[in-house]
DNA sequence: AGAGTAACCAAGCAAGCGCTAGTGTAAATA
DNA sequence: TATTTACACTAGCGCTTGCTTGGTTACTCT
């Protein structure tokens, strides 16, 4: 078995499996599904990951690694006020939401498939991410932008936001930017 | 096999598989388990149910049913202005949500093992749901209570709605009611 | 040339899966 | 009283599952 986790075979058959288990749900996503996928045999898998339970934790954590840098990158090009920090780091929301949306979406409903070890290790990970967004909703309260429960807005938001994997579809007229700012647009006050 | 659905027994197992499958999964709870926690063995079972998909089928039929009834009943009760009507439909949704708890998880993230035929009968049930709400928010908008696009309002707010069930603790202390007061209070301009 | 290693394969094991067949039994119906 | 119905049982078939074993190939580094 492969022990070092940074090749960039495991890398390309963890976005594979990300994809497989988008479409079938972890469970029903057999080893040998997995393998003809990637152009291997089934045993051939077990170089590269020591179990299935590990190509779970690859492709979560994978996506959730990169939802962390992209959110740290959007906030630091922008210094600006507390109304335009909310609009970006719900368009980088969106927008990792849906460049690595295979990944996000396994993230979203397959966590729970998670063995404990792995899911505490990838909880640190979620719970960074997350202190990101506590801040910047803060910030908001603060300046008067938004109202309400800090814990319950962030909540709701990102409760809309993750939903959008459900029936957003990036094919069509409307862009996940403009997505971002109608959500933000909706919880402020119209401009006076 | 009971070929009529409306077995008081069929609804008592019901009940107990949309446990397990919240418990494990749909994928992962077997046969064997759902009539161990139903105190049969697994071949009796299917004296009850054509098969493991209608087990599913029955359990969301369930939920969404009880939703359905719950919404309109709420909405008749109360034929007052749109903001009302706001409030009244955000607390009949979290308050279905947190009594048929299990059926609706199952409902809103099992959805996809359902067999092609009840899936499409069971949308018909779903719509005419949503229908409800779209007529609520529309009325908000109209009313100039809420601002946006009226598609966009009604996903976002069913996102924030549904989400709660990953995070809510009902044995906290804030109430369901409470919660759905402060989503519309998130969405709308505080009174001036 | 020889050693080391990453990547793969064919074959298959033990366990578990959904589901069926056939039977027993007590209560309801004729 | 005879027949049907509802519900449960035992036993197991045919198949798939995740994973292992034992070995081969191709490439790199000394």
């Amino acid at each position: 078995m492969n022990v070092m986790n940074a090749s960039p075979r495991r890398k390309e058959l963890t976005r594979l499996a990300a994809q497989l288990f988008v479409q079938e749900g972890f469970d029903r996503t057999t080893v040998r599904m997995l393998a003809q996928e990637m152009g291997i045999k089934s045993g051939s898998l077990f170089h590269h990951f020591k179990d299935k339970q590990e190509i779970l934790a690859a492709v979560i954590e994978e996506g959730t690694q990169n939802a962390l840098v992209i959110a740290r990158k959007a906030l630091d090009e922008c210094a600006s006020g507390p109304e335009v920090r909310l609009r970006v780091m719900a368009r980088a929301h969106l927008e990792t939401l849906f460049t690595d949306r295979n990944a996000h979406v396994v993230a979203l409903f397959e966590w729970r498939r998670l063995d404990p070890d792995a899911s505490a290790h990838l909880s640190h990970l979620r719970d960074a991410y997350e202190a990101l967004w506590v801040t910047v909703i803060d910030d908001a309260l603060e300046a008067g932008l938004i109202h309400g429960d800090r814990f319950l807005v962030s909540r709701f938001v990102l409760g809309a936001l993750n939903w959008t994997v459900r029936w957003y579809d990036p094919n069509g007229p409307r862009s996940p930017d403009d997505l971002a700012d109608e959500l933000v647009a909706m919880i402020m006050p119209p401009p006076a």
